[in-house]
RNA sequence: AGAGAGGUGGCAGAGUGGUCGAAUGCGACGGAUUCGAAAUCCGUUAUACCUGCAAGGGUAUCGGGGGUUCGAAUCCCCCCCUCUCUACCA
């Protein structure tokens, strides 16, 4: 959520920053904003002045009952009627209008940085590097999901059976694949200096909306409305979370944060023909890595974050590219998002296996996660970043289809074989 | 899940209708004392909003929401959470 300060103080850079998102009614909704948020100091100008006469009235009368005047108690209760009639209706249309200027804030995207590229889809990302060498296959290489099924490590069929179509059941060798692509980025994280927690994958309504994920993408959740409970679509949320309604001491700063979970997402409507096999599930296995930074901070940490996912890249053997993304194509609370992608060499084509942002101070905003810049000074808002490190399905596709041997055997690479117990699969 | 008890400032804990944003203790911070430290003494120590150039002033907040009242931490209703016992379970 955008600072109702931000709006008045510069205006027109948050209209070129909403315009970048191609955001549609900018100047609209930042006049509503505005007009909304001088109404709500008037009302609250109003409602204060009024509520401490009758705040002294009632001291007054408090005296008066004690002294035993009784009628003069009654005469100023008359007063203290007419203010109550008041100060009920100034705070009425205080509360519409503070829902008013919520549900107009809510509706503005998170204004990019200035590196984020013009642009409108996909196409329009930049590529910062492509690291890596594209291997070469045999002539008769298989995509992933014909290399699960020779192999039987994967089951999308029993998946079907038990819960729905996204669902996998990973067996065998595919089932210890998982847990040790877990151990090794979680092992890689805490030797960078990330703490390790381990957070609820169901998460309360407070906090969908203190990293953005209410009210906007209400329907990408999976939502239990007997308790009111989410399913977590990444650790994002419970992590960052963590911090909500926070003020962090400036030398715990910046908190660095890992996690492994499951993630869930209801991806309704966004199934079609590139997305076979491993390349989109409703459940899947990721590891997170959340830090909360100092503004000043905040773009250097991003590097180093993207810096230690491209190291998990490298020491596995995967090609890869890192993309800048477009205005167009960033996610609603970025300020700016590195996409990183391996190269899945059966299909040809790229699979994103991680997104690197930095929110600055949107979730920050409503998440009230602040530090306090000098002794006895204001509270600030923290900057919240985050990055897969890593999303595990189109990692195990791209290893198994890179990795395949004309004889059909995938090899894993190396920094996996102790974590695994076995070095190759088939 | 059933019964009971309870949720107050960073922590502990008092406060059952008025001058209570809230005693006291601990912790933290500043100062005095000391060669230095401990101990001791003095002082400071919540958040948000409105107003003001500022100093300051005002309002709200005692788990959350609503109500009664001139006035609510205190009384009433609903919800959430914690603890104890019972039941159940990993």
């Amino acid at each position: 959520m955008l600072q109702v300060s931000v709006l008045r103080e510069h205006p027109e850079q948050v209209l070129a920053g909403l315009a970048k998102k191609h955001y549609k009614t900018a100047e609209a909704d930042v006049q509503a904003i505005l007009s909304l948020d001088q109404r709500r100091k008037d009302l609250q100008t109003a409602h204060d002045a009024a509520q401490a006469e009758a705040n002294e009235l009632a001291r007054q009368i408090g005296g008066l009952m004690k002294a035993g005047d009784k009628a003069g108690a009654e005469v100023l209760k008359v007063r203290t009627a007419e203010l109550k009639q008041q100060t009920k209706s100034h705070a009425d249309e205080l509360a519409q209008v503070e829902i008013a200027l919520q549900q107009t804030l809510y509706k503005l995207p998170n204004l990019p940085h200035s590196s984020v590229p013009e642009g409108r889809s996909a196409q329009d990302n930049e590529v910062v590097r492509e690291v890596g060498e594209i291997p070469q296959l045999h002539a008769t290489a298989q995509p992933h999901w014909d290399l699960i099924k020779k192999h039987d490590i994967i089951d999308f069929e029993l998946g079907n059976k038990i819960t729905g179509a996204g669902f996998p059941v990973y067996k065998k060798q595919g089932a210890r694949l998982q847990r040790a692509l877990i151990n090794f980025f979680l092992d890689e994280a805490r030797a960078a200096g990330y703490d390790e927690v381990q957070p609820p994958i169901l998460v309360n309504e407070a906090s969908g909306y203190g990293t953005g994920q209410l009210p906007d993408k209400e329907g990408q959740m999976y939502h239990d409305e007997r308790d009111n409970l989410y399913l977590i679509p990444t650790a994002e949320v419970p992590i960052t979370n963590l911090y909500r309604d926070e003020i962090v001491a400036v030398d715990k700063l910046p908190v660095r944060n890992v996690g492994y979970t499951p993630c869930f997402r209801r991806e309704a409507g966004s199934w079609g023909a590139d997305v076979r096999g491993l390349n989109r599930l409703h459940q899947f296995d990721k590891v997170e890595i959340v830090q909360i930074a100092l503004p000043e901070q905040s773009y250097t940490i991003l590097e180093e974050m993207v810096a230690h996912i491209e190291g998990l890249l490298q020491k596995l053997g995967l090609p890869y590219r890192v993309l800048r993304l477009c205005g167009g194509d960033m996610g609603f609370t970025s300020a700016l998002t590195y996409d990183l992608e391996v190269w899945s060499a059966a299909q040809g084509r790229w699979l994103e296996v991680s997104s690197a942002s930095n929110f600055e101070t949107y979730q920050a905003n409503r998440l009230k996660l602040r530090y306090r810049p000098e002794e006895g000074g204001k509270t600030q808002l923290l900057h919240t970043l985050n990055g897969s490190a890593l999303a595990l399905p189109r990692i195990v596709a791209a290893l198994l289809e890179n990795n395949q041997l004309e004889d059909g055997s995938i090899h894993l690479p190396e920094v996996l074989h102790s974590y695994c117990g076995f070095s190759k699969i088939g």
